[in-house]
DNA sequence: AATTGATTGAAACAGATGTTTTAATCGCAT
DNA sequence: ATGCGATTAAAACATCTGTTTCAATCAATT
């Protein structure tokens, strides 16, 4: 009955249902399927969790904790670049993004859950996904012109992050525009580089533009 | 019994089918939900259209014909600019991704079935997205140096259409990550605006640093 | 007006799914 | 060994959902 008995009923439950919850959903996912997937009876997720729900709720909050424990952002301090800092953000998302489904689904369930949140879960969703939107925001605030609106600021880093998720939500449709061969190249590594120099560049472009913007405008005329 | 008859039982069970399958999937969207909202007789979707899944079928083949009659890029010569072409093609994009629920619900459906494809209409959710790919893709080739590498160009679109998507699949998310105010200013013209900018910048960049990138390395040296 | 085919309405059916019940079994302290 | 609480097993239950059935109704034609 202990938390740490790997071969618990509790503990095969939760494995099997956060596999399934992460790839097929709360709805797509039968108790039954659950049950005989980790090798238990029909009746154990309502004996040891009260209900589906809770099991849910139980299953995303793990998930969760699992995230924050290991899938951390490295140490800075203040001789940090904030190109540095993007980079880190950037590339510690993706090891989100593209975790292994099956053997590691706590993040993908994380992600669905943030994306599509369940009434159970919407406070977590939510509580879950702003401090990582406000690291970014001061990341950017570092790279981008004092003046910058908040408006454009949160475009900008939704620029960022919507590149990163497209690799989560639109796996399917990749895989069938690109060769097997080039989907199967697609690693963390490689996909972070990308989105750091694509958005580095368009960042720094529009630092740079901000003060020689108005000289520019001046010799136009 | 026409196909125009706008008061046919067939008509009104689309429609509602449409918006219902449009926001919340084929499996969560009930037939007996389907007919309620339709005011239609429970019988009346395996009457006319066999059973549930020839239905949704029927649904989004529609969903995507209205999109490509109404859903157009502009038409181009060999006179417009590609960045002109890129804002033209990004703006497009936006129309599908952020129309109104409940109203024009076909660009959303096309959209949840290219992302996750049921069975039934994989094919479909294929063939509809390959021919958009391609345009972006030449776009951006015209953008591009010309030894640009298929992968990096592929990076490139993903980058773009995944910045647009974002806001099409994360719309919770956005609503609760920034103030009322700022959620409701987000419009077509305005995302649009952001994203070309942003990733016009970005390519340009990427192509004035194609020939100079050898040079700097020499100087490093 | 009568007939015929299409459509609708109401009820029932069959299968799946979450939950509950009740008895059997296991582990362990006495 | 015994008794007891925790766990598991098997079956049944209740509800939901897609589908079918069959009679009633409607619309158009003769």
């Amino acid at each position: 009955m202990s938390d740490n008995d790997l071969e618990s009923t509790q503990r095969r439950i939760i494995e099997a249902a956060g596999i399934m919850f992460a790839e097929r959903g709360f709805e797509s996912t039968t108790v039954r399927d659950i049950c005989q997937e980790a090798g238990a009876n029909l009746a154990a997720v309502n004996y040891h969790f009260g209900d589906k729900e809770r099991l849910y709720i139980e299953t995303v909050l793990r998930a969760h904790r699992w995230c924050i424990e290991k899938v951390k952002l490295p140490g800075w301090d203040e001789t940090t670049p904030a190109t540095q800092k993007l980079a880190d953000f950037i590339i510690t998302f993706f090891g989100r993004v593209l975790s292994d489904p099956g053997d590691v689904w706590q993040p993908r369930l994380v992600l669905r859950e943030v994306l599509h949140p369940t009434a159970a879960c919407a406070e977590l969703a939510r509580s879950s996904i702003r401090p990582e939107f406000e690291i970014l925001n001061g990341i950017l605030r570092e790279l981008l012109p004092d003046d910058i609106s908040e408006e454009e600021l949160h475009l900008t880093a939704f620029s960022i992050v919507g590149q990163c998720l497209f690799y989560f939500f639109a796996d399917g449709v990749i895989r069938s525009l690109i060769v097997a061969d080039e989907y199967a190249s697609h690693d963390v590594e490689k996909l972070a580089r990308h989105v750091t120099n694509f958005s580095l560049a368009a960042i720094q472009a529009r630092a740079n533009a901000h003060q020689p913007a108005a000289l520019l405008e001046e010799v136009e005329r």
